[in-house]
RNA sequence: GCCGAGGUGGCGAAAUGGUAGACGCACCGAGCUUAAAACUCGGAGAUGGCCUAAAAACCAUCGUGUGGGUUCGAGCCCCACCCUCGGCACCA
């Protein structure tokens, strides 16, 4: 009795489209409004397994919130900016915009075609002029405020993408997308400066009900340390290495200190040295390495700079000063002071050059990095680490300092498919702001994309024209273009006024609606998107531009779905699963059922698609179908079959909050199993389970729905809150000793002495007792008897 | 190394400190069928016992990574350890 789910699919979506069923009046008061938001995707061209995942499931989230009467707002986009597009202009000479519109057009369909119930109203798409108007007056609104940036820099490059990339997107060393070697490079580009928000961004974490090991991920990638800064005199010399320190208790045992060899004063003090030669030698040696190859040779190296001596500020002890690789000219000062006997790189390096160890912590074997009694410490011995720490920093003339690991957003772009930078260059070459009546700033079309290292942009003949033109003779445009996160750090603020020409978005109607309810996406992001885009928010919140200071109250990144062999799905490996297959074999809702079954949608745990699990959520579905061919309107509504409804309407709404679908299904399977024991089924139960599958199977309940003679759309009915009657009797364990020995069906107000004289009826409960009276009884009624003899 | 999340049948998994393994996949048996598919019914953690022609039912012991602990009772709480996954890592 199969379904023709082709035709059942094509009627549901007209039937929607006519009705217009998912458009959110966001002015709409009636309703309790909820916003919930999934990451928009980049239109590649086709949807894989991973946006079936991430769309269809939330999907059915969004599905049974409007059942519940819910005013949602589910809206969808594109992060249409990107190097896909320009990679296709150069190998196909194709227009990267019309390469980009005809992806989306088709994603519009696919996604139509799973039943996502988007607000199409609503659509955002990032390389559209209309949208990229406001990223270019929002970076000039952070420009204004300082908070973006031209300067000069140690910056990743990646030298198969010709273009520079931001900390978070070199992973293990290598570019994010496309895993060659990034280079490091000395160069002028724009930066949004998110380190000024580091505390804030640290401090939002703590208030957010998010799952710890996000808002761990975050917290690692803020890296906060404090400590204090201390200077160090050069003997008979004016300038002084300051160092950066998180252990200044251990400052009576410092026995060297390090500069970085890109340390300003390295080259200052090469005049100095006996062994100039020897340190130029060192300096031109480190400056070839990436400084990947630098972390992954533990193997220490450094040479010392003879001649030249610091001054220990708490002691005044005279120490050698030395240049070494394994100090990061990027974190800090660039300079660290070295104390062997306390941290363990500074113990190697002392252990290969033969300089002296000096104890200042009692307690176990060197490197001894614990707290305890300081010893060799002048007026301090005896005194607890910790807690003299900061009266040694007064001592020695220091302050106290604060490093963060999270290193400013750079997000000029040498490359042609993104945002143009709103800025223009006086003749002096300083950059001014383009003013707002001439966004957008379009991106030029008459451009060469070939990939030279030199931004495509600086061969637009019309662009220079029109900077002329604008701003007169010797003003030069900007040629970057802006980081694609910048696009999508927003446009979950565009969602909710996606055409206005005035403004990018609405002031009330974000009061009303912010923070998003529900965001769900990617672990990928957590240290990207999810970053940049609540810095954005706070940023903006406190130019007085959004009402709230975090976007998003709840997170949930979303699982993996692996190959059917539970690896990670690659042509190279030959396991992907193209969920195009299945749609057309089994329907759209079976694979949306089956994507909802693999597993908890709340843990970011990985699951492997089983060949055979489409197929079985399919003939569920059939099962369905058949049940309704059993439909009776005169049947009588008995209270078994209420009770059974009860219990699956209030566990499908509790596990749907808590993202959890498996069980929800479970929840719907259960119910189905038992009408499948009943006769005749009234057509209000069987009403009711059509709604209640209607988030997970939107098209086969809808047709049901009409079948049932249901009035309108099936997605347009009440949730059926069917009260769960006060149970009277439950089974519960019976326990002799701790050991379980039986079960007995008490009525709930069953007193203890019933309880005990029931149970003891069961012979395993008997010989178990072995003739003996209870010593101790344990009964909770409705839970457990346990009788202690 | 540090931080975080986990570890439950052949597989995906489920269980507010109270009958571990719901629900499903794969599997086994039976029915329907000339046959197969589909469908329907039933079974199933492991080991052993009892009864048997054989099975079921029934009974016992063991069982949620390992070892301890708290508790009348632990997958769940506490301590130590092992393993897997994720984040950070020469960040001073």
């Amino acid at each position: 009795m199969a379904y023709d789910h082709e035709d059942v699919e094509k009627r549901a979506q007209a039937k929607w489209k006519e009705l217009n069923l998912y458009e959110t009046d966001l002015s709409d008061t009636s309703k309790e409004p909820y916003y919930l938001l999934v990451e928009f995707p980049y239109p590649s061209g086709d949807l894989h397994i991973g946006h079936w995942y991430a769309f269809a499931v939330t999907d059915i989230y969004a599905r049974m919130l409007r059942l519940r009467g819910k005013n949602v707002l589910f809206p969808i986009g594109f992060d249409a900016f990107g190097l896909p597009a320009e990679n296709a202009a150069i190998k196909h000479g194709v227009d990267p915009k019309e390469w980009t519109y005809k992806n989306i057009e088709r994603m519009r369909d696919q996604l139509t075609s799973m039943g996502a119930s988007f607000d199409w109203s609503k659509e955002v798409i990032a390389c559209d002029p209309s949208y990229y108007q406001w990223t270019q007056w929002l970076f000039t609104k952070l420009f204004e405020h300082n908070l973006a940036e031209r300067r000069n820099a140690a910056v990743k490059w990646c030298p198969h993408d010709q273009t520079v990339l931001a900390n978070e997107q070199v992973v293990d060393g290598k570019c994010e997308r496309c895993d060659t070697e990034v280079e490091e490079k000395h160069l002028t580009q724009w930066f949004l400066k998110i380190t000024e928000y580091a505390d804030k961004l640290l401090a939002g974490l703590d208030e957010l009900p998010w799952r710890e090991e996000i808002k761990e991920a975050q917290r690692a990638w803020i890296g906060k340390s404090e400590g204090a800064h201390l200077d160090f005199v050069l003997a008979g010399r004016e300038e002084k290495i300051r160092v950066f320190t998180t252990r200044p208790d251990t400052l009576f045992g410092v026995t060297y200190v390090v500069l970085a060899p890109e340390h300003p004063l390295v080259a200052t003090l090469l005049d100095a040295v006996a062994n100039k030669a020897e340190v130029e030698a060192y300096m031109a040696a480190t400056a070839k390495k990436t400084e990947r190859e630098r972390s992954e040779n533990k193997e220490k190296t450094g040479v010392e700079l003879k001649g030249v001596k610091a001054v220990n500020p708490a002691n005044g002890e005279e120490i050698p000063v030395f240049v070494a690789d394994y100090v990061l000219a990027s974190y800090g000062t660039g300079a660290v002071m070295a104390v062997p006997a306390h941290d363990e790189r500074d113990f190697a390096f002392a252990d290969l050059k033969g300089l002296p160890t000096k104890r200042v912590i009692e307690g176990g074997d060197l490197p001894h990095t614990k707290n305890g009694p300081l010893v060799d410490s002048g007026e301090f011995d005896g005194r607890d680490n910790e807690e003299a720490k900061w009266d040694i920093v007064a001592a020695a003339g220091g302050e106290r300092a604060t490093n963060y690991r999270l290193r400013d957003w750079l997000v000029s772009r040498q490359r042609y498919w993104g945002c143009p930078i709103p800025i223009v260059y006086d003749p002096e070459g300083k950059p001014h702001t383009i003013p707002s009546e001439h966004l957008p700033w379009t991106l030029p079309t008459d451009v060469d994309f070939t990939p030279t290292g030199e931004a495509p942009l600086a061969s637009s003949k019309e662009l220079k024209e029109r900077v002329t033109k604008i701003f007169g003779e010797g003003w030069t445009p900007e040629y970057d273009t802006l980081d694609t996160f910048v696009d999508s750090s927003w446009y979950f603020l565009r969602y909710l006024d996606p055409k206005d020409n005035h403004d990018f978005s609405d002031q009330s109607l974000m009061k009303k609606w912010l923070p998003i309810d529900r965001y769900s996406g990617g672990s990928e992001h957590t240290t990207m998107h999810l970053l940049y885009a609540r810095f954005f928010t706070k940023a903006l919140y406190d130019l007085s531009l959004v009402p709230v200071d975090e976007p998003f109250t709840e997170r949930f990144n979303r699982g993996l779905i692996m190959g059917p062999d539970g690896q990670k799905m690659s042509k190279s490996k030959g396991n992907v699963v193209n969920p195009d297959d299945f749609v057309k074999e089994y329907g759209a809702d079976a694979v949306r059922v089956y994507l909802a079954f693999i597993g908890p949608y709340n843990e970011p745990g990985s699951y492997p698609w089983q060949l055979d699990g489409v197929a079985s959520m399919r003939k569920f579905l059939e099962r369905i179908s058949r049940l309704v061919e059993r439909a009776d309107a005169g049947a009588e509504m008995s209270k078994e079959l209420e009770q059974a409804l009860a219990r699956a309407s209030t566990k499908i709404v509790e596990d749907g909050d808590r993202f959890k679908f498996n069980t929800g299904v479970a929840a719907l399977m259960i119910l189905v199993n038992a009408l499948e024991d009943v006769q005749v089924i009234p057509t209000s139960v069987l009403r009711s389970l059509a709604i209640m599958l209607a988030p997970f199977a939107p098209h086969l309940a809808e047709d049901l729905w009409e079948k049932l003679g249901g009035e309108g759309s099936v997605h347009a009915q009440p949730w059926p809150e069917a009260e769960l009657a006060a149970e009277e009797e439950r089974t519960i364990g019976v326990q002799v000793n701790g050991k379980h020995r039986g079960a007995v069906t008490l009525a709930l107000d069953a007193s203890e002495e019933t309880a005990i004289a029931i149970a003891r009826t069961l012979p395993t409960v008997a010989t178990a007792m072995d003739g003996k009276e209870p010593k101790r009884v344990i009964y909770v009624p409705g839970k457990i008897l346990n009788i202690v003899v």
